[in-house]
DNA sequence: ATGCCTGCTTGCAGCAGA
């Protein structure tokens, strides 16, 4: 079984460039983030119409996530927020049981500029994930946490990792963050399938920073330990980065034994 | 230090993204 996190920003604009590549790779079950959409603006009936059920939290002008499955049903809802904060309407969280798996599919906060109220929110926002995750690392129920984590994790993972150090994707007090989340036992399915590769998943729309190939890592696929043993391969599919009107991150995938 | 580009807004410039 096949899944992908991709963070489309804007499904509104990014509709045909989505299905386009949503039917010529026909993933099991897709995360999605950046919908930018409010719920009813959502295409839901395109998405259907394509072979998927659906389930999404939309929110006006930014954020919005979103559970693709194949086939006639929907993933069942576990939530479609974070615990912990009702004064958090941010669109950042849905979690679901899909295909025997739970999915857990996130948009964390960016946190720029920092130090600042924006990453201030983004560190309470990790610390909460934090707090949530602890329960479903231990689960024996097999989870995957996939999403925009706008962490960027090493060195090996930004192309010019010293004009990095100041920015909130990785300052020393968000890989620490990200740091404790991964002690809780999680498997980072792209660095265990490519130890020594370069992979990025991101390359912004400056600069011509995708035909640089200066591009960072920072969406991700956690499997917990009760899943890690089925993990078969992992993967970037970087060339839809290179089409025309295409998201500024490439859709990232985890191939799963079933 | 800023803009570079792109998407969204009841918009027509300003914000956010990373």
């Amino acid at each position: 079984m096949k899944l992908v996190t991709y963070n489309v920003n804007g499904i509104g604009a990014r509709l045909p460039n989505f299905l386009r590549w949503l039917s010529e790779t026909a993933p099991d079950i897709v995360c999605l983030q950046e919908l930018k959409a409010p719920q009813e603006k959502f295409p839901e009936s395109a998405i259907r119409e394509a072979g998927y059920g659906v389930i999404w939290h939309g929110q006006k002008s930014w954020n919005g996530v979103a559970i693709l499955a194949r086939g006639k049903d929907d993933p069942v809802e576990i939530r479609r927020v974070l615990p912990d904060d009702p004064e958090d309407l941010q669109s950042r969280y849905i979690e679901a049981n899909v295909r025997g798996l739970l999915v857990g599919c996130l948009y964390l906060p960016n946190g720029n500029p920092a130090p600042g109220p924006k990453f201030d929110y983004k560190l309470r926002w990790m610390e909460r994930f934090i707090k949530h995750a602890a329960e479903l690392a231990s689960s024996t129920e097999p989870v995957i946490l996939a999403g925009d984590f706008n962490v960027i994790p090493t060195e090996r993972d930004v192309y010019k990792p010293e004009r990095w150090v100041d920015d909130a994707l990785f300052r020393v007090e968000t890989r620490e963050a990200f740091g404790r989340l991964m002690q809780q036992g999680w498997t980072d399915s792209l660095r265990t399938i490519h130890p020594d590769a370069t992979i990025f998943t991101f390359w912004d729309y400056f600069r011509n920073a995708y035909g640089r190939d200066a591009g960072l890592r920072i969406d991700h696929l956690l499997l917990n330990k009760t899943l890690r043993g089925r993990l078969v391969s992992a993967g970037v599919d970087r060339a839809v980065r290179g089409w025309e009107k295409a998201s500024d991150h490439a859709p990232t995938w985890v191939e799963l034994r079933d």
